[in-house]
RNA sequence: GGGGCCGUAGCUUAGCAUGGUUUGAGCACCCGGCUGAUAACCGGGAGGUCACCGGUUCAAAUCCGGUCGGCCCCA
């Protein structure tokens, strides 16, 4: 008995299990480590991790992203690619950590947070950020997703936070970064201001009052400007009207008023027979005035009028717009042009703060409804209704937004725009429409960026102002201690807001603005932050621009857009190559996660209930870039599909090779055309895989593999079995090992960027000797194996086995069953190895190539009665007959002439179809794809019928083989006893059952072990038993 | 209001860029078969107005225009 070389493994191992052996034998092993610092080649390839806060949970939707970039990567390392930056990374600052950290203490103003100090708050922030690490690490561990999370780069680190400041004194100095007093989204509740990324994340559909607002024009009795607004707490604050000057408006009369309105919305507004008392442009009404709405704010000098506006529209409203300079962008524009005093009673916190207001001391939204109320008392109000529309709310609290003049540090990103388009066009977007599409089109738009926050926790912004307004950057730690004379320890506040210095050009004490920045500034800066430049003395070019980064479909506006724009205000180039697009992942019932319905599902719930393959086979099934509905019934098939078969094709290996003592070293070439064939598909379709992995299109090179699992299983294995069963270890079946060995060596290389697991796994149990898969070299393609034409021919060869089946079925004839012959008619020739490789399958005594005139079809004319009858007439039934019943000879014509002639008249060919039918004893199918027919000859004589028959015995055997569970080389002592029909059977056919059920005797009789078996009406009883 | 993506069988989908036989799979269902690796497999059946309308063309799931529906983004 020789030893078992290959390892029988448990074909239904969990995969679970396989996971959580796999990532102890990595780690034990070192195998990560290796990977880490061993690349197996020098090209270079660059990736970068967005980095996650981890003061929540890793839910799936970041287990598919790590997915999308381990399997990158592992590729790239295979590939001979030596890849940089391999490591994590953390996002660390910003509102969302700090209204975590107010959450904790019960704040609810900024003036808590002061009074209880800002180094305790930040202290906390700073605790609190890694909260969720250890169950990030684990997800990781779990997804395997392998970078260096020692060398992680974090947001928080003076070194991070000093090449900020190096990239913010340089866009200061040249002119790119400004003070600014604007209007600006503002969260009153976090009293800051937010950037147009952060708000973008933060709408939402609500119900707004829509009111139609009459304002009187000065000295009428009853002429109105008719204004429309959803937001009625500005109009206390009214200042001004805005009229287009290139509109047409009109001068409606409506139940004894007059009313200004745009022309083009007079019928919505007051029906179709609405009574226009004259027209006139909007130049006409420019300069009028009119009297204040609500009077309890003095009114500034120089306001209440009617301005021109180019922002106004017919879109929504009247084509007037009430216009408060305090509370919009355009409004505030309107009011620096005439260089008015801004009507503005809402302090910083989002409330009214004006004694003379009756609604004082509310939040601004909640007086709507009072202001409405007041105005409809009034008679102020045209109409007054309820609207949905989609409002900004803060991202992180949920106030709403309220948009408010406030002073503020922006990035001229606008004035960037050209490059920023230009430097898009270097990028490889995937999914491509994202170019420009939302990416491209966001870009041509982009807003400067507000980038200071009356905030805690955060970067610092390294600009220093003395009294008279003179500003100076500071570009690194270095530099401030030159001036001030102090080494800052920590660049947050509240310690770096403690060093001033004299100002250079006054004298005057100069103090930090007191102002940190936005944290998506602190992501985005990652290409040049992450490695502490300039200061660490290298150029970046070994470093940048990034190979590939790939994130959720969200970061468009956000991680993809600032690496992009700050790379161009910094470096004039794209930050990065490659783009992959991730939609997200839905729930059971297509519904989108989010914390208020509470149908998220964490990343390790999530792999911890199917096991990591499993779960990554599914985030790489389909394009990435769609939504994905969790589908567990999907992810059951999909591995079933993949890793069952795989674990089958090993376990079928290793069985048979153990009993013949095979050891697999390599495959050069096999004479078998099963062989060449599984050989050729497989470095065919590695071709197309290595390039689709190339493009970053793991989805596609899954499903090929998976594709080709199949082939081997379904198609090389079913006709190869019996080669592997032969009794003695020949060359034929050596080389089968070779072959099958080859192809799964090489399936699980393709499969280890993908499904690391159970690839290592059994790639491990095949070669026992090798250290993991995950350190060997990508598989080169070998052309020289490469054979098309036979691909093609098995192509037609299965197509015909196809055919066969279908037929023997259609006919009740059993596979088992052998006939005379199969003829089949192809346009392209198989090879004889190919006909005999699929014989058994065919099981016919032969199997011939015909050519067209060989055919065993009968061919008959049909009149084709709607043409003929209105030319033939009365001659209609007499040349019906004659054509119908013709044997041949009119088809023969017609072919040659393209018309007959019948009872002299003269039948064109659409007069006419050609049927076949197969001769009798034929049956025929045909693949008109492959333009192949077949014939089954479905004669089957007495001497075929009892090979049918032994057939049948011997299948009967097996299945008791089975059942005794015996060795598959355990001979056995075998008795069959029957009627006179088997009788002849076994007598014809006793060797050949012997030899293929491994009986050593064959008796004739009826055994007290016998069981009886039914065989198409024939008893017959059967006795196994192992000897 | 503007932009993007999507719509193919009950479900998941391939095909669409470059128009060309009868839109191809898988799951589930029914019938039959095969099986000395298989919880697997094979054949068949049923199930499609390729969302709808129109146009271009000898020919449209595919190209063009529009409509409807779903999702997302912007204002």
């Amino acid at each position: 008995m020789k030893e078992p070389a290959y390892e029988q493994i448990q074909v239904n191992k969990s995969l679970k299990a396989i996971g959580d052996e796999m990532r102890t034998y990595w780690n034990e092993a070192g195998i990560i480590q290796k990977t880490l610092t061993t690349p197996l080649g020098n090209k270079p390839f660059v990736f970068l991790e967005g980095p996650p806060t981890a003061n929540g949970r890793p839910h799936v939707g970041h287990a598919m992203t790590r997915t999308m970039k381990d399997s990158v990567l592992r590729y790239h390392y295979m590939a001979g690619y030596d890849i940089r930056r391999r490591t994590g990374g953390w996002d660390c600052h910003g509102l969302p950590v700090e209204i975590e950290a107010e959450k904790h203490f019960g704040f609810k103003t900024k003036k808590e947070i002061e009074n209880f100090g800002i180094a305790k708050f930040n202290e906390y922030c700073r605790e609190s950020i890694f909260r969720y690490i250890d169950e990030w690490m684990e997800a990781d561990q779990k997804i395997g997703f392998w970078v260096d999370h020692d060398k992680s780069y974090v947001t928080l680190r003076n070194d991070y936070i000093e090449s900020e400041w190096w990239a913010l004194k340089s866009l200061f100095e040249k002119g790119l970064l400004i003070r600014d007093y604007k209007i600006v989204p503002y969260c009153p509740r976090c009293e800051t201001s937010l950037s147009s990324h952060e708000v973008s994340q933060g709408y939402e559909d609500v119900k707004d009052p829509s009111v139609f607002v009459k304002f009187r024009e000065s000295g009428t009795e009853n002429t109105f400007f008719l204004a429309w607004t959803t937001t009625p707490w500005t109009l206390p604050s009214n200042q001004f009207l805005a009229v287009n000057e290139n509109l047409e408006y009109s001068l409606v009369e409506y139940e004894n008023n007059f009313y200004y309105v745009a022309s083009a919305v007079a019928e919505k507004l007051f029906g179709e027979d609405v009574k226009v008392v004259k027209t006139l442009s909007g130049k006409d009404l420019l300069n009028r005035k009119y009297e204040q709405l609500i009077p309890f704010l003095t009114p500034s000098p120089n306001t209440l009028f009617v301005v021109s506006g180019d922002h106004v529209n017919v879109d929504e409203g009247t084509g007037i717009v009430h216009t408060s300079p305090a509370f919009g962008a355009e409004d505030f524009d309107v009011g620096k042009r005439f260089g008015i005093e801004m009507l503005n009673p809402i302090n910083a916190s989002g409330k009214f703060d004006d004694q003379r207001l009756p609604w004082n001391g509310k939040f601004f939204k909640d007086a709507d409804l009072e202001i409405t109320i007041l105005l409809k008392k009034e008679n102020k109000i045209f109409k007054s209704e309820k609207v949905s529309h989609s409002y900004p709310f803060c991202y992180r609290c949920g106030t709403p937004l309220i948009y408010y003049p406030l002073q503020a540090w922006f990035i001229r990103v606008s004035t960037i725009r050209q490059k920023l388009l230009e430097n898009n066009q270097n990028i490889n977007w995937l999914p491509e429409h994202l170019k420009e599409g939302r990416f491209g089109n966001f870009l041509s738009e982009a807003k400067d960026w507000s980038l200071s926050r009356n905030r805690y926790w955060g970067t610092t912004l390294p600009i220093w102002t003395c009294g008279n307004n003179h500003m100076k950057a500071i570009g690194s730690i270095n530099e401030l201690e030159k001036l001030s004379g102090k080494k800052p320890q920590d660049l947050h506040r509240p310690y770096i807001d403690e060093i001033s210095f004299k100002c250079e050009e006054c004298g005057e004490t100069m103090h930090r603005e007191p102002y940190v920045i936005d944290t998506w500034f602190d992501s985005g800066s990652a290409t040049y932050a992450a490695l502490h430049y300039p200061f660490n003395n290298t150029s970046l070019d070994s470093n940048f621009p990034i190979n590939f980064i790939t994130e959720a479909i969200d970061q468009t506006r956000g991680w993809f857009y600032t690496l992009h724009v700050i790379s161009s205000l910094l470096f004039d180039r794209n930050a990065y190559n490659n783009a992959l697009s991730i939609d997200f992942i839905l729930d059971e019932q297509g519904r989108k996660m989010s914390k208020s319905k509470g149908n998220s599902v964490f990343a390790l719930d999530f792999l911890n209930e199917h096991g990591p393959d499993p779960v990554r086979a599914f985030f790489l099934t389909g394009v990435p870039w769609r939504a994905k509905a969790i589908d567990k019934k999907l992810i059951n098939e999909t591995s079933r599909k993949i890793f069952g078969t795989m674990a089958n094709i090993y376990s079928f290996f290793a069985s048979n090779a153990n009993l013949d003592g095979f050891h697999y070293e390599k495959y050069t070439g096999s004479d078998n055309i099963l062989d060449r064939w599984i050989v050729s598909k497989t470095n065919t379709l590695l071709k197309q895989v290595t390039s689709q992995m190339e493009s970053y299109n793991m989805h596609l090179a899954l499903r090929n593999i998976s594709d080709l699992i199949d082939d081997i299983s379904n198609f090389y294995l079913r006709l190869s079995r019996r080669r592997f069963w032969s009794d003695d270890f020949n060359t034929e079946k050596a080389n089968a090992y070779s072959a099958l060995g080859y192809v799964m060596e090489r399936v699980l290389l393709m499969l280890a960027p993908l499904t690391p697991f159970f690839a290592d796994y059994l790639y491990l149990k095949l070669k026992p000797e090798a250290e993991s898969v995950h350190l060997q070299a990508y598989p080169e393609v070998q052309e020289n194996f490469i054979n098309t034409e036979l691909q093609n021919e098995m192509g037609v060869a299965g197509s015909i086995m196809e055919m066969v089946r279908r037929l023997r079925q259609e006919n009740s004839v059993k596979g088992r069953q052998p006939v005379t012959e199969v003829l089949v008619r192809a346009g392209i020739k198989i090879s004889d190895e190919i006909l005999s490789a699929i014989a058994p399958e065919l099981n016919s005594k032969n199997i011939r190539f015909i050519e067209d005139y060989e055919r065993p079809v009968t061919r008959k004319l049909k009149l084709v009665l709607q043409k003929a009858a209105p030319v033939l007439k009365g001659k209609l039934q007499k040349v019906k007959q004659l054509v119908e019943g013709d044997q041949g000879a009119l088809v023969t014509s017609l072919e040659a002439d393209g018309k007959i002639e019948v009872e002299g008249e003269i039948l064109p060919a659409e007069f006419l179809e050609v049927h076949e039918t197969p001769n009798s004893g034929f049956a025929s199918a045909s693949d008109q794809r492959l333009s192949v027919e077949v014939f089954l000859n479905l004669e089957i004589d007495m001497k075929l019928q009892n090979e049918g028959f032994a057939r049948e015995i011997v299948r009967r055997v097996q299945v008791m083989r089975k059942e005794l569970d015996l060795q598959y080389d355990q001979k056995i002592a075998l008795s069959v006893h029957g009627d006179s029909t088997i009788e002849t059977v076994l007598s014809e056919y006793g060797e050949w059952i012997q030899s293929e059920t491994l009986a050593a005797s064959l008796k004739r009789e009826k055994l007290n072990d016998s069981r009886e078996w039914d065989i198409d009406g024939d008893k017959v009883s059967i006795s196994v038993r192992a000897i």
